[in-house]
DNA sequence: ATGGATGCAAAAGTTTTGCAAAGAA
DNA sequence: TTCTTTGCAAAACTTTTGCATCCAT
């Protein structure tokens, strides 16, 4: 698990938020996946975790997990929402369309875009916590 | 309508499919919307076309229009599956993330992102009959 | 006439919600 | 103790499916 103990309780704690064992095997498990994952993903890992969550337990504490910032929730494409830990550098995803198979890149390789984009729409181009460019 | 009316008969029927009083409607009233339509916004403009149309029809239809090619169903952000009227230019969507407006901007802009990305990734970026970079 | 399409109803899948009981602070 | 969170069950939505009837060809 790639985020520290303190942080997230801190975290949860300073919002108002309890720490509950349900919301941190939902954080380890969205941890654990790595990448982006979408919803059975995330049940599955959790399920495996601990049989006995509710499904509802786990769709609130990614809301929760959200609303702390300690989870990321991205729509893309078929997948539907996929959640991920937050803090990562900003990237991007590459999704073949015969097989799914998502592959992440560097906001480097689309920083010109950005760019072009950003000076002739002006608002209606996303700068901050930009998950996705939904194009 | 700026679809040919014996067009979209004949491309029906080449393909096996009857030409019905519904799935007219249906085209029409993506036709009409214009952009791209989410299906709430078909199934009210067809409702208003036609009140007694079923719901299951409506999505049936939009199947048999996408299978045929009239129709092109794209899945963008949070909107889920939109649909639009297919033989358009290539384009992209620029969605505002305050408050969703859609901004259809040229392929043209993104071109050469799409160049550099296939060079790069080959196999896993889509050349064909892209709707959509989902990044 | 005849096979595909429709409308209705019910099913299936997914996400949300109400509430009593359990548990974190 | 107090007030949030959980698990369960049911509700709310969205999309799909089965089937008798209807209709395009």
């Amino acid at each position: 698990m790639s985020h520290e103990e303190k942080d997230y309780i801190q975290i949860l704690r300073s919002q108002g938020y309890r720490v509950t064992p349900q919301r941190l095997i939902v954080l380890d498990a969205v941890c654990d996946i790595g990448g982006h994952a979408a919803i059975a993903t995330v049940v599955a890992r959790v399920k495996k975790l601990d049989p006995t969550i509710d499904l509802s337990t786990i769709y609130r504490a990614l809301d929760v997990l959200g609303e702390v910032g300690l989870v990321v929730a991205t729509e893309i494409g078929d997948e539907g929402k996929v959640y991920k830990i937050a803090g990562e550098a900003t990237h991007h995803h590459l999704i073949c369309q015969n097989c799914g198979t998502v592959l992440s890149i560097s906001h480097d390789e689309v920083n010109p875009l950005f760019a072009h984009l950003q000076e002739k729409y002006g608002s209606f181009f996303l700068t901050s916590r930009s998950q996705s460019l939904r194009l």
